[in-house]
RNA sequence: GCCCGGGUGGCGGAACUGGUAGACGCACAGGACUUAAAAUCCUGCGGUCAGUAAUGACUGUACGGGUUCGAUUCCCGUCCCGGGUACCA
């Protein structure tokens, strides 16, 4: 044994506790630099190699930094909370809690196995009540605040106050629903006419009770309570929000979701729609996260036009992109569920809109996506009068429009529009040309290449033109105004669930209050089940004596708790300041560290955790407590390390009746893959014939017809791959294990093996793929590992876990040690002045390992430095400088054999705090060059020239080579193409 | 359908601004050492063809075109794989 891994690594991991190496402090004399990994969840399975992917890359640009002279902040915790330990708790009864720390307890033991640089002093846990005292913080800051559209940002509801105050709401311009009347409760206040519609002066406001008052504010706020269509799951018993539904389902768990109306805490996170997006631009991540959040928040620019209803006093409003193609007009489309449906519908017409409406309703939000091609509508009998020509055009409704964007109707333009165009072919409605010089017989233009006709004032105007135009028109009628439309919604942000954190609110007369600052955290209460009351009131409810005290008076808790990503959208502040007890983080050590340099995590979170920490970042630093309003200018997305399982093929005898299924019988007999395969390749069960071609070219005539019973097959079946090395199955252990049995009969190959089949995908244990970091650690230690990960390939992108690969690294590492020992593993180096050719190995390593870390090739890196150490080992290197700094290059992947050669070379200080090694172009010089020569792109030898040579003169060698008259078969050189020190091509 | 990625040996991948394609590692094959195994070391390793051989020729980065002295790299078209997203007016 000559590199001891397990002694140095449980050595060095030691000293670094014992001596808070990993400790950071604010220092302003040094910059900073602030790597962070995506917050885990601890979930009770721990980890396997996939996760610490992204930990050990981020870790490794940490420890890179520092050597670089960098102070370096380089936290981890957890986002505690969460319903994977809820949903256990009701199964068990066990407090959510207790749960949570085992899984934490456990990750942290892994986590510390592979030597991470973390300043575990700075731990966070979004469910520790000194943590989520600030989300609560945050909460009601959000609470108290609405956004002024004048200056683009959020301020507090006493400015607002101050404005209802001395004019009313007249001059306010604030994001707030455009329908938010609407909503008002009308019977609290008298004095509101029953056609009221939103304005209101100031003694209007001065007359309002304290009840009334916050009625009305509560429309305004930032995090507000309304009855709103939220996404309710059953099976979690909780709503969920737009970003963890998928396909109709939950993101957890898989379980349907329905629409219901709720009265919910929301973030309006819509106010910031144009920010969010207009951040993007600020920030370097990966392109695709970029645009699916660009694509989620759905800008749109267009205009919204009142079209009037016929023989009604109401007008019906649409959105609309392509206001330019009004004159297309040929109907209406409203959604089922608009509510001018029931009021408009003609008698004639009510029978079959409430069949509609009915059949509409039942449906699920999956199935009228999933049934999407099937267009279906009604007519309502009802029709509107186009503002511009006056003609009648009739109203139908559609699944196809979505109440839920825009208003719920469109203009349709079946000229233009697929959609549209579909639906007047199907009932027959008429599609007016407005495109000059278009076929619109089979399908809609939508293109904006076309002029347009037929439409007035526009003919002859391009998409470009008219847009302005007809946007002025319809503002001069006074029927609408150009607009902008978002597709993203507010977020609800209340859960039906146990294990989160409970609202600073409690309610006087139904009316919500925050909690004062001073009465913070409101501690999670104690219940006796974790499950909703018999009323349906959340887990929270059944807490006894929780309350909240204020004047002597009782009044009872918002009983719902916050989603999982309240704790997860401002943890990377309070790592900055985690012990804090007066503020969320202090203003000055915020300054310092300021935003996340590098933010390395999966992306998987681009709609959900990434967009709302944006959100509360733009709010706080709108108030002033944070100097920016991104919080992560750099991120990369790592890739998922799949599992390579394996399989054996078990032989089956069976049997088939015509039009039955067939019936398997397992045998004990095993044929190794090569068989099998060919088996496969017939594409059918073999006939006993094919069966016995098969196996005989395999083994020989008389051994096949032993075997042969019945109808044949092969039947695949995972095996752990513990039982396998290299494909090869270890047919002994197979027998002992689940997997196999003693009697067992296996037919092997021409060397006598049984050779598996594989598969790459995810790993699970349902596939026996798994491969845990602690075993690996185990047998090849924390370094080997490091490197390993970083080695199979770019981190950003998926790929497999070859088992095999790791002992190539492995080599490495024990190569790099024997550089530093003699035959007997005695550390002997040479203290004497490197070599030139000694000097230009490593300076080429320096050279190339900085390079590919400033543009994050970690893979690169590795690949580096095993050529170098297998250059030193052909030089029969072992000098001590050359060394000292090679251990340096090498520390940020081998961090604990770094320290261990680090000592050994005579220094008393961390390796982590030694000065990267400087690069000088000087050890690379070289004063000639071996020119390729190719002839009309064909390289055909080489020559090695002088590098100080002018064009002429490489041309003129070239040209004088023995070879050249060869490959110029007695054609004159047309030209000669020298590029220095690269190559020379001959164009013949 | 739309939007992003991506197709390079048996495998993971390298080639950074167009300049010797296949670095580095795995696997495989042959050899040395050894009683044997492991470990270690050496050699070979995209394909086809020719040659006893060193070697040489052709071909080759999904496919078909183009630009260029020169293309894995740039442009156009096609196919395939992965991810995201979808009646968003």
């Amino acid at each position: 044994m000559e590199y001891q891994f397990r002694e140095i690594e449980q050595k060095w991991q030691r000293v670094w506790r014992e001596k808070k190496t990993y400790q950071v402090n604010e220092d302003p004399a040094k910059k900073k630099y602030y790597a962070l990994d995506m917050f885990p969840y601890p979930s009770g399975a721990g980890l396997h190699v996939g996760h610490p992917l992204g930990y050990i890359a981020s870790d490794i640009i940490a420890r890179y930094k520092r050597h670089q002279g960098y102070n370096v902040l380089h936290p981890m915790g957890y986002d505690s909370f969460g319903l994977p330990a809820e949903q256990y708790a009701i199964q068990t009864g066990q407090h959510p809690e207790i749960t949570t720390n085992t899984n934490i307890n456990r990750y942290r033991e892994q986590l510390d196995k592979i030597g991470f640089a973390y300043d575990w002093d700075r731990e966070v846990r979004t469910s520790s009540p000194e943590y989520y005292r600030w989300t609560q913080w945050i909460f009601g800051l959000i609470y108290d605040s609405w956004f002024n559209l004048d200056t683009g940002k959020a301020e507090k509801i006493s400015s607002l106050v101050e404005k209802f105050e001395t004019n009313g709401n007249y001059n306010v311009n604030a994001a707030i629903d455009d329908q938010w009347f609407t909503e008002l409760d009308l019977s609290k206040f008298p004095f509101f006419s029953k056609d009221f519609s939103g304005a209101f002066s100031a003694t209007d406001w001065k007359s309002m009770t304290e009840e009334q008052q916050q009625l009305l504010l509560m429309h305004y706020r930032l995090a507000y309570l309304a009855d709103s269509w939220v996404n309710w799951c059953p099976a979690l018993g909780t709503v969920l929000a737009n970003d963890e539904v998928k396909d109709g389902r939950s993101e957890r768990g898989g379980h349907p979701v329905e629409q219901k109306k709720m009265r919910q805490w929301s973030m309006r996170i819509t106010a910031y729609a144009q920010r969010l997006l207009d951040g993007l631009d600020t920030i370097d991540w990966p392109e695709n996260i970029k645009e699916v959040q660009r694509n989620w928040i759905g800008r749109s620019e267009g205009a919204s036009v009142r079209f009037r209803v016929d023989g009604h006093d109401a007008d019906i409003e649409v959105f609309t992109t392509r206001p330019d193609t009004i004159f297309g007009v040929s109907f209406m489309t409203l959604a089922p569920e608009h509510e001018l449906v029931p009021l408009i519908t003609t008698d004639e017409y009510r029978d079959g809109v409430e069949k509609y409406m009915a059949s509409a309703r039942l449906k699920t939000e999956r199935d009228r996506q999933s049934d999407a091609k099937n267009i279906t509508g009604q007519f309502t009998g009802a029709h509107v009068i186009h503002p511009f020509t006056g003609e009648k055009i009739p109203v139908w409704i559609g699944e196809y429009v979505l109440a839920g964007y825009g208003t719920g109707a469109v203009m349709a333009v079946p000229a233009g529009d697929q959609r549209d165009w579909d639906f007047a072919r199907k009932f027959g409605l008429s599609i007016p040309q407005i495109f000059a010089d278009t076929d619109i017989s089979e399908k809609a233009e939508s293109s904006k290449d076309a002029r347009l006709c037929n439409s007035q004032m526009l003919d002859g105007l391009s998409y470009q033109e008219a847009m302005p135009k007809i946007i002025s028109e319809i503002e001069k009628l006074g029927i609408g105004t150009g607009k902008i439309n978002y597709r993203m919604r507010d977020a609800v942000f209340s859960r039906q669930r146990y294990w989160g954190e409970p609202f600073p609110v409690y309610y006087k007369n139904e009316i919500p209050y925050l909690c004062d600052d001073d009465d913070l955290p409101v501690v999670l209460p104690e219940v006796d089940k974790y499950l909703p009351t018999e009323d349906g009131e959340p887990p929270l409810a059944r807490a006894k004596d929780w309350f909240y005290e204020f004047e002597t008076q009782h009044y009872r808790m918002e009983y719902n708790t916050m989603p999982g990503w309240a704790g997860s959208s401002w943890y990377f502040l309070r790592y900055m300041d985690p012990h804090n007890e007066k503020v969320f983080a202090d203003r000055n050590k915020v300054d310092y560290w300021n935003q996340v340099d590098l933010y390395m995590g999966g992306a998987e979170h681009a709609t959900g955790h990434l967009l709302y920490s944006r959100f509360w970042t733009k709010v706080l630093f709108d108030h002033g407590y944070i100097g920016f309003d991104e919080p992560f200018k750099k991120m990369i997305n790592q890739g998922m390390i799949l599992g390579r399982s394996n399989t054996t093929y078990r032989y089956c005898n069976g049997f088939a009746a015509k039009d039955q299924p067939i019936n398997w019988e397992q045998t004990n007999i095993l044929l190794t893959k090569e068989i099998s395969e060919r088996f496969f390749q017939l594409g059918h069960a073999p006939t006993p014939e094919e069966f016995d071609q098969i196996l005989a070219q395999q083994l020989g005539e008389s051994k096949a017809k032993d075997i042969r019973k019945g109808i044949m097959g092969v039947d695949k079946r995972y095996v752990d791959i513990s039982l396998v090395d290299n494909d090869e199955l270890d047919i002994k252990a197979f027998k002992s294990s689940l997997f196999g049995n003693e009697d067992d009969i296996f037919i092997l190959n021409e060397n006598n093996k049984y050779i598996c089949g594989y598969e790459v995908e995810k790993m699970s244990k349902s596939k026996f793929n798994v491969q845990t970091p602690d075993e690996l650690v185990e047998k090849f230690g924390a370094d080997t590992l490091r490197l390993y990960e970083m080695f199979l390939g770019p981190v950003e992108q998926s790929k497999p876990w070859d088992t095999k690969g790791i002992n190539g690294v492995h080599n490495f590492l024990r190569k790099f040690w024997r550089l530093a020992h003699d035959r007997d593993n005695h550390f002997a180096v040479q203290d004497i002045e490197p070599t030139p050719a000694e000097l230009r190995v490593l300076h080429t390593a320096i050279k190339k390992v900085t390079e590919d870390l400033n543009r994050y090739s970690w893979n690169t890196v590795v690949s580096t430095m095993m050529i170098c150490v297998n250059e030193l080992t052909e030089l029969k290197s072992s000098n001590k400088k050359i060394l000292s700094d090679l251990v340096v290059l090498l520390s940020p992947y081998a961090p604990h054999f770094a320290e261990e050669l680090w000592e050994k070379l005579g220094h008393t200080s961390s390796v982590v705090d030694a000065l990267w090694p400087a690069f000088d172009e000087k050890h690379l010089v070289v004063d000639s060059f071996d020119y390729p020569v190719s002839f009309n792109g064909k390289t055909r030898f080489n020559i090695e020239l002088g590098i100080s040579l002018s064009q002429d003169e490489v041309t003129q060698a070239v040209l004088n080579h023995e070879l050249t008259a060869k490959y110029l078969e007695g054609k004159q050189p047309k030209k000669v193409i020298v590029v220095p020190k690269r190559i020379v091509n001959v164009v013949v």
